[in-house]
RNA sequence: UACCCCGUGGUGUAAUGGUAGCACAACAGAUUCUGGUUCUGUUUGUCGGGGUUCGAGUCCCUGCGGGGUAACCA
């Protein structure tokens, strides 16, 4: 591939020959088309990438339309969340908000223009014999015995439907296609049902509602769409979503298919997200280790992030599962640039400094963003009595440890080289505190002498540090696939991470760590990433770890 | 089962009849005041069988495998 030219995929290489070919005269309208009945994930993400990715980069247009067909379900608290977040991944669609139920009305007259034509007709059969009446995948269905009834009964019964006549599931309108169809979809579907049930935006204006492919081709029409794009298990619908524009002989978008994401350690289906919800297995939508865009984003991710991962992840026509690895690398990159560094201890071990004069204390330049040098520096106060990490130091050090052990001398982060002198135990053989010595010498971080530390640690002065909760989170499921597990009695919950957050009550924090504020992006030197917790007040701050830093040692401990 | 879609290293993706490439992962090394970052190198692939062709990952046939659908959900 040659780096001037980035690959198309093949949605974009359609786009791009219509745009060539002139099939749509030079437009290109594209459009998100959720159903307000849940909160947007990741896999939604790379639908709005994709979607609006393609009309910025065509000089085209992205609406936002809500697909909201089915009252049951929907509630104006979801419409509000995915513009918003729509928004937070940096999208915007101007004035094109639109609704399917924008356009009950044309839908309405379009059906009664069917039932003329004798293209549809109300079935009054009930539904397990509607169903049943449409045979099996090798066994052709039996026409309904409604199917032949005349022009003016038919829009006599749906006039009566939507006036509200019938009492739900008393008829549906039906397409007269061919009930023999190899394919099932095409078997008479049904176009309308009858449902007396509040609309979130049309109140009790309807009592009938069109199903998903009798509104959704026509919705798209209506807007001029040019390329409808949406996920593989619509690929099936595509005859009866052409079926429905030829019939009614008005503009006929293209509809093309493309992969949904999925992603390892986790679930992506709206239906297990709210479970994991109102089952309490997670805090609510927005808990940072959902998949969804509000976890994510209280979490710490940054949109950057999230679209450079979408660009990434491919668009083709079969089935993909990315390592979640690959979303948290894309973070990284993004965070690893913008950060600015701090120290903070999160399993404090105390040290003492036995040569540090006891009152003294000094301040020392720390370097926030060694990516960016505009981000300049900071002051951090050293004295006698710090707090490291408990696993920085060993006892009887393991083989490649290269951290403090007894007789060991190491570097602290922007400060001194450190020699251990001493350690004390407490009755149960834990190690309480380490004694070393300073060489006031390094200040600065390197010997005159020329010698060498194999090891650099953070720390935090005792008598100056902040105390704060932070929350560590891992995978939400320890399985890559929640559905592969042997066992028949077990189910996809059964793979649900118990250590998927661990709270870290007591952690101890550089002092400069008292201002930090929601929406920071922030470096624990040699820990991680991790952003302010919208949980988090002055009294109690809460930070969340967004993301580990690679870690060598750790992987090579895991490994034994 | 019927219909539809798809099979390229471990994973994700290129090659649009003409040298099987890229990224991530893995492994090895260099650099480094983060066991981070950065840099270098190495390993690993066209589902099987037939055909068409000078030449097939690509086209055809066939087998196998995976997925989707079979809602008065979207």
């Amino acid at each position: 591939m040659n780096e001037s030219v980035p690959h198309r995929d093949f949605v974009r290489q359609v786009v791009e020959e219509d745009l060539r070919t002139g099939k749509w005269d030079g437009k290109v309208q594209t459009r998100f088309p959720p159903e307000p009945n849940g909160y947007l994930h990741i896999g939604h993400a790379k639908s709005i990438c994709l979607n609006f990715g393609i009309a910025e980069e065509y000089n085209g247009l992205c609406n936002l339309r809500f697909d909201d067909t089915n009252p049951e379900k929907e509630d104006t608290e979801y419409v509000d969340s995915i513009r918003d977040d729509v928004r937070w991944l940096g999208f915007d669609w101007d004035d094109r908000q639109f609704y399917a139920s924008d356009y009950f009305q044309q839908l309405y007259d379009w059906a009664e223009e069917l039932i003329r034509r004798d293209c549809a007709y109300v079935c009054s059969l009930p539904p397990d014999e509607i169903s049943g009446g449409r045979g099996t995948a090798s066994k052709p269905g039996i026409n309904s015995p409604f199917r032949d009834r005349s022009v003016e009964e038919n829009l006599d019964l749906f006039r009566r439907m939507k006036a509200g006549e019938f009492p739900d599931g008393a008829h549906v309108l039906r397409a007269k296609i061919d009930m023999a169809h190899p394919h099932m979809l095409l078997r008479d579907p049904i176009m309308y049902r009858i449902r007396h049930i509040e609309h979130h935006r049309t109140g009790s204006e309807w009592c009938i509602y069109p199903t998903y492919d009798y509104a959704h081709g026509q919705s798209d029409s209506i807007e001029g769409i040019t390329h409808s794009i949406c996920t593989l298990e619509f690929e099936n619908h595509r005859p009866l979503y052409d079926w429905y524009c030829d019939a009614l002989g008005i503009h006929h978008p293209q509809q093309i298919e493309f992969n949904r994401l999925n992603l390892t350690h986790t679930v992506m289906s709206k239906r297990r997200l709210l479970e994991l919800v109102q089952e309490g297995h997670v805090s609510g939508w927005d808990d940072p280790r959902m998949p969804s865009l509000r976890g994510l984003r209280r979490r710490g991710y940054t949109p950057e992030a999230v679209r450079a991962f979408c660009r990434a992840a491919g668009v083709t026509k079969h089935n993909a599962t990315l390592d979640i690895g690959v979303l948290e690398n894309h973070l990284r990159e993004d965070l690893n640039r913008r950060a600015e560094r701090r120290m903070a201890v999160l399993d404090p071990i105390k040290v003492v400094i036995t040569n540090y004069p006891e009152d003294q204390a000094e301040e020392l330049d720390a370097v926030n963003n060694p990516e960016d040098t505009a981000a300049g520096s900071r002051k951090v106060p050293f004295s006698r009595e710090l707090w490291i990490e408990r696993d920085d130091f060993h006892e009887d050090p393991p083989k490649k440890f290269f951290r403090l052990a007894p007789g060991r001398e190491v570097r602290l982060r922007w400060a001194y080289f450190i020699t251990c002198t001493d350690f004390v135990k407490d009755d149960d053989g834990r190690v309480t505190e380490i004694h070393c010595t300073y060489d006031p010498e390094t200040l600065g971080g390197d010997a005159p002498d020329g010698r060498k530390v194999k090891a650099t640690l953070h720390w935090v002065s005792a008598q100056h540090a902040v105390a704060a909760e932070v929350r560590l989170y891992d995978h939400l499921f320890f399985r890559e696939d929640p559905d592969d597990f042997d066992d028949p009695s077990l189910d996809w919950k059964s793979g649900l991470n118990p250590d998927s957050l661990n709270v870290v009550k007591e952690a101890r924090l550089e002092p400069a760590l008292a201002a930090a504020r929601e929406g920071d992006l922030i470096q624990f030197e040699r820990l991680g990433y991790f952003c302010v917790d919208s949980d988090s007040t002055a009294e109690n701050p809460v930070f969340n770890r967004t993301v580990t830093l690679r870690d060598q040692w750790a992987k090579s401990q895991k490994q034994k």
